[in-house]
DNA sequence: GTCTATAGCTTGATAGAC
DNA sequence: GTCTATCAAGCTATAGAC
């Protein structure tokens, strides 16, 4: 039988200009979005990140802590820039139209960011898995994220006015997590064409996306 | 600092007219749902199955073992569900109404089988959990649900003939997607309307969420 | 701040009696 | 088929030198 899990090698491939705190948060958000918290051991995290077993206590008290950082510290920025958008959003010029802008306001923070380097992919794969996980996990993200996620739903609302509350919500969480479907780089797609598509296309899956999420929501408000 | 996972009590749970093989599928079923495969101790998975640490590689060989039966076993059912769905669905409605028997034949067996008890609930919170996850966990999820996604894309580019195919796996993508995201059972629907709204009213929102998902397909079919 | 060494516990798996 | 008992290896966290 085929081992679940299994480490694929992976000492010191941090670039060791960093600090030894910046090179543990990437070494851990890539083995977290990997396998898991509990998949990922600390002395894999420190050996990938070039350094020693003691560092994670040393800098972040457990691993826990280490986790919660490295959900934080590019939380802070995809925040950042989704604010930025949304204090820019041209208006007035149709339900479908404003309706995209809104969307883009919330997925083109991710789009750009994943273009930005292979440690962004990791973390939006990271966010995508626990996008679907409870337990405490999803009180981390919803610390992060549920604030600027009630300004998308208001937006929602202006925009449908008559939808129900129910409605405004699971358009919310449709967009999250049709947004994330694309990032998780599962390479279902791969698999699926055989090759001839890739899930790691983020550009071209994100222009369908966005698309698809704003059909979906115009058609809650038709009904 | 709040434990990230903490298992809640969990003896015995399970009721004990079944076999000590039904019993542990059961019990892992739940545990794996709640913390992932590797959050789940065996010892857990035996406690609340109310067997021994030994009946697992008794039954199954390997902890490994174990969840891939967890995932076969009620793939099997899905798979038969969807079949039978596929080889009665009514035709030349109109492509609204074609895509939405479409979509029902993929989304609504989950709908019935959640509402027949909480086995089927947790095991569609592990799969929604698996959704986004690559690794070896996802070839497990494919080998047993590819076959029949085949199927559906192919009828997606029966009814929208002009679709990419990147666009018509893009669909499918973002329909699995979206039906995991019902099933999730997150919480999120809870916390962002402030207890007025559950996540786990999974009639409601599979209404919406079909609705959006005929919606999204097509406009991805109008550009 | 960084290191080595190790404590103290939990893990998955198995041997062998019944 | 089911049990008890146990093993060897893995884990996180910490003590204490530099």
């Amino acid at each position: 039988m085929q081992s679940i899990e299994k480490m694929e090698g992976g000492a010191k491939r941090v670039a060791p200009g960093m600090s030894v705190r910046e090179r543990l948060l990437d070494a851990a958000e890539a083995l977290f979005a990997d396998h898991g918290f509990h998949g990922a051991p600390m002395r894999e995290i420190t050996s990938k990140a070039g350094t020693r077993l003691a560092n994670i206590n040393d800098h972040f008290g457990s691993k826990e802590a280490l986790f919660q950082e490295v959900i934080a510290r590019r939380a802070r920025l995809i925040n950042a820039d989704r604010l930025a958008l949304l204090a820019s959003l041209p208006r007035s010029r149709g339900k479908a139209a404003e309706l995209q802008s809104l969307v883009e306001a919330f997925a083109s923070p991710l789009l750009e960011r994943s273009l930005q380097g292979a440690e962004w992919r990791n973390y939006l794969r990271l966010l995508a898995q626990l996008t679907n996980t409870r337990s405490h996990v999803l009180l981390l993200i919803a610390d992060e994220f549920n604030p600027i996620g009630e300004i998308f739903i208001d937006r929602i609302g202006k925009i449908l006015p008559h939808l129900t509350r129910r409605q405004k919500l699971n358009a919310y969480q449709l967009m999250v997590s049709s947004a994330m479907a694309i990032f998780a780089d599962t390479g279902r797609i791969d698999v699926l064409s055989g090759g001839l598509e890739q899930s790691s296309d983020f550009s071209n899956h994100y222009k369908d996306m966005v698309c698809f999420v704003v059909g979906g929501i115009l058609q809650l408000g038709r009904q």
